[in-house]
RNA sequence: CGGGGUGUAGCGCAGUUGGUAGCGCGCUACGUUCGGGACGUAGAGGCCGGAAGUUCGAGUCUUCUCACCCCGACCA
């Protein structure tokens, strides 16, 4: 087969972006460091915001929408919120164009200077408690749980295609709550949406925890994430929740009533995934031949592809596939009969594995003459040739299967490249020569973080959930430590 | 903002000591093919990133400029 682009083992980041490329997901903008996102990449967004909303809403969440600019004294509100994006804003500071006067074009409008410059968000705490403010009097108005679909600008000066964009396309949920331990309970709840969301829809497995100070978000007492491990064994980071606390309560004066008519601040979170998790999708799933999709999340779930000679062939087996076609439509699967006659049949099935399509079913006149199909699975590109009769059910077990497998492999990938280091020399062999998720102990300290991050490039990328406790000693300081802690590189 | 590259057909590239631009893929038409990216024939498509200069003559030499990419610093 005719390969267009490189092997992970060549050059792992020139593997992500050829995938990206090929597989006609997105490509570089005219804008620097803005994506385009194409159709077939946007259909696996859109499935995924299918599926993220209905949870959401399941959870008892409502859509919103907030503007996406943000008056710039917003943001001086919150200290350490301001400390966290300052670097990265696009600043809106006029409103009107006019024709050049001295030649051809247009040039900004001195006159049309803004009183107060705009901010592009980079995320929308500061908007959203802004309006909070007004709509929260009483503890009968809480809880708010709202969520908004949108986009948002961070000026980054290195951007990779859905990795790390200037602009990107996430949700983030913003609630308030009469309590502390309602928050927290919102905090957690969400981080588990999303584990269960990337683990049973991406088959991604990860790892849930809590973020040391130094990774915290802008503004955040405590910052939930959850953490897969790509292929090239550099950890990203997939989802975060985070309990905000009283901050931006108190940054926009956000007060309720409680039952004993005392004057109380209210209590926050928030939470958000991203474009980024496409980026996740295509490093822990595809191989040298392609995209690979899980069924979950495939545009196309099932393709056929008929192969023939003559224009009589070619309408045998329309008429043979029509009720097939039918009845996967029926069980909910998404298909696709490409019965395309400008393309040939061999340059269709290295199209369809490019793109992932997890199930792919060729039919030509042999098969019409048995009554049979051939079957090609994308996970393991086994093909078999299976009794036209039972397609159906034989697909339906089979889109389940591909999904266990992905999920199980990518599982056995994370286990086998998660280590313990003891030592300083032992940590940093690890790193550099079997990358993947490191526990070793850590004096709990944000200088011992820093330096180490400063070393190695490797930062602490959460404190597991139910971390088992064992006394150790820091592999840097030598300091007393109660538990190891998951260190990686990371994107 | 440092360090290094690249700008020539839609994409990927070649272009010698300066002499008026070519290859592969793709595209269009026709024919033969069709069970893993088919082949043949005939076509269409570029004031060589921009500006100024040297020269009889610049894709090629000089200066300036713009854009993008890679490696750092920064970050999801």
């Amino acid at each position: 087969m005719a390969k267009n682009f490189c092997t992970r083992a060549e050059n792992y980041s020139q593997w992500y972006n050829d995938i990206v490329k090929q597989a006609d997901l997105a490509e570089n903008s005219s804008v620097r460091g803005c994506m385009v996102i194409k159709p077939y990449g946007y259909a696996i967004w859109e499935k995924m915001q299918a599926t993220l909303d209905k949870m959401f809403k399941d959870t008892g969440h409502v859509n919103a929408y907030f503007p996406i600019f943000i008056p710039k004294s917003f943001f001086s509100r919150e200290a350490s919120h301001v400390k966290g994006f300052a670097k990265e804003c696009a600043v809106v500071t006029h409103y009107r164009l006019k024709n050049n006067p001295e030649g051809t074009g247009v040039v900004v409008d001195p006159e049309a200077k803004l009183e107060e410059e705009l901010i592009v968000r980079p995320t929308s705490e500061t908007i959203i408690w802004d309006t909070y403010k007004n709509w929260i009097h009483s503890y009968r108005d809480l809880p708010i749980l709202c969520n908004q679909w949108a986009n948002v600008v961070r000026w980054e000066m290195r951007t990779r295609l859905f990795l790390r964009t200037a602009e990107f396309l996430w949700q983030e949920g913003h609630t308030a709550h009469a309590t502390r331990e309602e928050a927290v309970e919102e905090t957690e709840r969400m981080l588990h949406v999303y584990a269960d969301f990337v683990e049973n829809f991406m088959a991604i497995p990860v790892v849930k925890g809590v973020k040391s100070p130094n990774e915290r978000f802008g503004g955040a007492l405590d910052t939930y994430c959850i953490e897969a491990l790509m292929q090239d064994g550099k950890a990203l980071q997939a989802g975060t929740s985070h309990f905000l606390g009283q901050n931006f309560a108190k940054a926009f004066d956000v007060k309720y009533l409680d039952k004993e008519n005392k004057e109380q601040y209210v209590w926050a979170t928030s939470w958000g995934v991203s474009t980024r998790l496409i980026g996740a999708l295509i490093m822990t799933h595809s191989d040298d031949n392609g995209l690979v999709l899980p069924p979950n999340l495939a545009p196309i779930q099932v393709v056929i592809v008929p192969i023939y000679k003559s224009e009589e062939q070619r309408q045998a087996i329309a008429d043979k596939v029509q009720p097939l076609l039918q009845k996967l439509k029926e069980a909910n699967i998404s298909v696709k009969f490409d019965n395309d006659d400008t393309k040939r049949s061999g340059w269709k099935f290295n199209e369809y594995e490019l793109k992932g399509v997890p199930v792919r079913i060729a039919i030509g006149p042999r098969d019409l003459e048995n009554n049979e199909a051939e079957v090609a699975r994308r996970d393991t590109l086994q093909k078999e040739t299976v009794s036209f009769d039972g397609l159906l059910e034989h697909i339906q077990q089979l889109l389940k299967d591909i999904q266990k497998n992905l999920f199980e492999k990518a599982l056995n990938f994370q286990k086998e490249n998660t280590r313990k280091a003891d030592t300083w020399e032992e940590f940093v062999d690890l790193l550099d020569n079997k990358p993947g998720f490191v526990y070793a102990h850590w004096d709990g300290t944000p200088e011992t973080e820093d330096k180490i991050k400063e070393l190695t490039k490797a930062t602490i990328r959460c404190i597991p959930f139910n971390n088992p406790l064992e006394d150790g000693k820091c592999i840097l300081t030598g300091k007393p430590s109660k538990q190891r802690v998951l260190f990686a590189r990371a994107y």
